[in-house]
DNA sequence: ATTTTAAGTACCCTTTTAGATACTACGGCA
DNA sequence: TGCCGTAGTATCTAAAAGGGTACTTAAAAT
């Protein structure tokens, strides 16, 4: 069993974590947490899509949050948007370098989040939203 | 330049992410998404404490607020709390096995959170909450 | 002349989350 | 006898997030 200080010392904490508005992993949690966000960048990190393919591959989402969502990513620099000029239009959305980045950060909390399902099966069912 | 495809291998996809509602990273999310939850988390990580000692560590969140994330976080099993049978009251929190394994990611998001600000700073301000 | 298509906006309403304030129980202490 | 400290509840209000429906634009197809 792992003591807290062997984890604590592998915790590069700083002055600025301690504060909430300054805290990078805050920070994180915000670009990440738009209804749909997470699974607007998995699908992204496949391939390009425009915007109907992605509504298509998200059905239970408006097209009102889907522009909200992407809006919101672009404007983080996590993703990037093509606008072709033509009629009817065509608007391409992908992964920027940085959008690359985070996806990491989105395996590790599947294997955590995997890991979690099965012990709660076991046990109690697990509080969704 | 990492193309798109290597890191697409190192994705451990699986059909239930696709789903949102049994998305395992939809549901890390949620465990961290309460107000300060990852600061209680944090904070924790470090040594246990007892619920003022909590309190005056984070001075802009009310009781109520405290309380509400300590319960949250104790019904999903990442912290634990002990109650002492004396009065005044004494409650302690600590992080379970399992709050100590989300520890990491935490420390990921606070590596892609900072230089994500280093970046930032250099161009735009960031959108923050 | 009307319909279709892609990619949106605009406007309004409901639900969820968070915040403010006041109140409680219990025993020890002055 | 009445106040203090700990760890809370209860109640009400405000703000943020999300959802529903209708409207837009411009060219091409029917």
């Amino acid at each position: 069993m792992t003591s807290n200080k062997e984890i604590h010392e592998t915790c590069f904490m700083k002055e600025k974590c301690l504060k909430y508005e300054t805290c990078p992993m805050v920070l994180v949690q915000n670009l990440l947490s738009g209804k749909r966000k997470i699974l607007i960048l998995w699908y992204l990190n496949y391939e390009t899509l425009r915007f109907n393919e992605l509504r298509k591959k998200l059905p239970d989402v408006t097209q009102k949050m889907l522009t909200q969502q992407l809006r919101s990513l672009e404007a983080d620099g996590l993703i990037y948007r093509n606008i072709y000029p033509v009629t009817p239009p065509k608007v391409e959305y992908g992964l920027t370098e940085l959008g690359r980045k985070i996806i990491p950060i989105l395996e590790m909390m599947h294997g955590f989040g995997a890991d979690y399902l099965e012990k709660a099966e076991l046990s109690s069912p697990v509080q969704e939203k």
